[in-house]
DNA sequence: TTACATATTGTAAGTGCTTACAATATGTGT
DNA sequence: ACACATATTGTAAGCACTTACAATATGTAA
């Protein structure tokens, strides 16, 4: 049934393959009648255009490559259920590639290229400047649209989505210190991150503009490491405010300072990042800013399917909107 | 650089293309000496096979579909944390396909034959056995090799990968009987998926044999909604245990008991289904039932790989240990 | 040295589609 | 009815590979 050709439509409608071709591809150049005609013969057939031969003639595959590096991370699968519901809409495919630490990127990327996708989305919150500009020569020499999504890069003309990591760590921050919180550390990750980096950033900025000491303290990622990391923490530090660079740093932290009979909010305020259910399955829960992931994905999905279709676009880098929300632990 | 052709490698080592063809497929095939040459051509000009025209002369893409409904699962993008690791050793590409409620799903898998994928993952805890006969017809008629993995069917013969969810549902509920828990509840979702009609099964049985009366409490899948939902709950009710068939409703669960002065885990037990973050992360932390998601997946594609190229298998019917992760709160 | 088997390479026919170009049909104004 | 523009369809040449088959080279035993 399903292994119809273009020459079975062809030939059960009495017309050439090309105008088959025609019906599929610029129905207006084809009479209104013989396109019923073949339309029906199509659905009478069960045919599906052969994707890949498709593909060979017209070098273009409708599909896009998305490029990540850890998927069980919640941002990035959220991200990508923003990708793949933008991608449905417009008809695009998504092939899926990991590259890791170990990975030879450029090399990685060639074999992209090789595997004929129509544009590329490199998601990666720990792409330095410069692997950016690296990544960004060798997709240019291939002539391959691309965007950057969730990257921190300065780069002002890569296309890139993301959010103003600097301008959030500022405010949670600043939050914190209005709440009268004085000594307010920073836990961070001891694996550098560049969105990790901006956060930092803003973080210091406005400890230095209050005349504190910024302190960044960094763990490991894994929250089951960090509990005798925090345990340790809490025997010799005074710290009556703590902004973790993921939730659930945050409540791993949180958990700890309760057992070690601190009381949040009130002599320790806690705060996230990410807005995860994390957050909110907290006791007491936890305030956190909220980073509109899977719009990141949409919006970087979107971009690339203008970039790819050569329209114009007048800003390809997009800085989309932030929140704190606020719940009980500040 | 990049678009040099199998013309452009046969014609700068002076062979045939057929030879550089060679070379790459059926290295033995060809003296030593030509061979040599061809790979250092190859590496001269960057040379990379189109995947494409390779996909439409072989009929073969090295690509699987994999079909999931929601990505932004936990354990889905888990899964496909497995499926990618072993994707890769094998050298397949991942293309991704969502298929949500309202989808034509038979439509979909047709689109997805359309795309020339050399076999299909679908990945869905929601499959009734109906669901499972239709979609397993309609693979055998396009004679494309499939495995459903983590779907709860009773089929005997369809290719599937998940754990066996009666015992593991079964074994938590004796579990708890055995702590002394007579009123134990299981916190269940409203939508009914499959897998979790199986921990249902399993629980009732438990129960039954110890002539208590099972309960099952339906909420919805979303945490924010079931706190108001559980308080109601704790005001009329007598519960000394509840197992739920995912962390997070677990989680909120407890939280919400807490708030409402119970004593986890004195006066009541409570445990959760898949031992993701967020039983680490509660405070108490959670009794969980370790599900290997990871290697749901991983298994699932090498089984795949095994069918696609037409191995003999001995069983098609895999079903991975689960353990009981035992915590605090029971 | 010859006859034959085997190893190595080349030739050319697909693979299922798109699309430039050519051919034909249709319609317009006169 | 004629000349011409336009609409519609068909023809055939790719697209970049794989692979059956043919051709040639090499090696072996007698």
């Amino acid at each position: 049934m399903s292994n119809a050709t273009i020459y079975d439509v062809a030939g059960a409608a009495g017309v050439s393959l090309a105008t088959v071709s025609r019906v599929l591809n610029s129905p207006e150049k084809v009479k209104e009648e013989t396109r019923q005609r073949v339309l029906k013969v199509i659905k009478e057939l069960g045919y599906r255009p052969n994707v890949i031969a498709r593909g060979l003639a017209s070098r273009k595959t409708t599909t896009v490559g998305v490029v990540i590096s850890d998927i069980t991370r919640a941002s990035v699968a959220e991200m990508l259920g923003g990708i793949a519901d933008i991608a449905e809409t417009y008809k695009y495919s998504i092939k899926l590639f990991t590259i890791h630490d170990e990975s030879d990127v450029l090399d990685t990327l060639q074999n992209i290229v090789a595997e004929q996708v129509d544009g590329i989305l490199y998601l990666n919150d720990e792409l330095s400047d410069k692997d950016v500009e690296l990544i960004k020569r060798m997709f240019n020499e291939n002539k391959i649209p691309y965007v950057f999504s969730n990257v921190a890069t300065s780069d002002p003309i890569v296309p890139t989505v993301s959010i103003d990591y600097v301008k959030a760590g500022y405010e949670i921050t600043k939050k914190l210190i209005d709440k009268g919180c004085k000594d307010i550390y920073l836990l961070s990750t001891a694996r550098r991150y560049s969105v990790n980096d901006k956060k930092e950033e803003g973080y210091t900025k406005a400890m230095v503009e209050a005349k504190l000491e910024p302190m960044i303290f960094r763990t490991s990622g894994d929250t089951t490491i960090n509990k005798p990391h925090f345990e340790t923490f809490f025997a010799d530090i005074h710290v009556d405010g703590a902004i973790a660079v993921r939730d659930s740093i945050a409540v791993s932290f949180l958990n700890t300072a309760i057992n070690n009979g601190k009381k949040v909010p009130e002599n320790l305020k806690i705060a996230g990042f990410q807005n995860t259910k994390y957050a909110s399955l907290a006791r007491p829960e936890l305030t956190s800013i909220d980073i509109p992931v899977y719009d990141i994905g949409a919006v970087s999905m979107r971009l690339l399917t203008k970039l790819m279709q050569s329209q114009d676009v007048e800003n390809t880098r997009i800085i989309l909107p932030h929140r704190i929300i606020i719940r009980e632990s500040i």
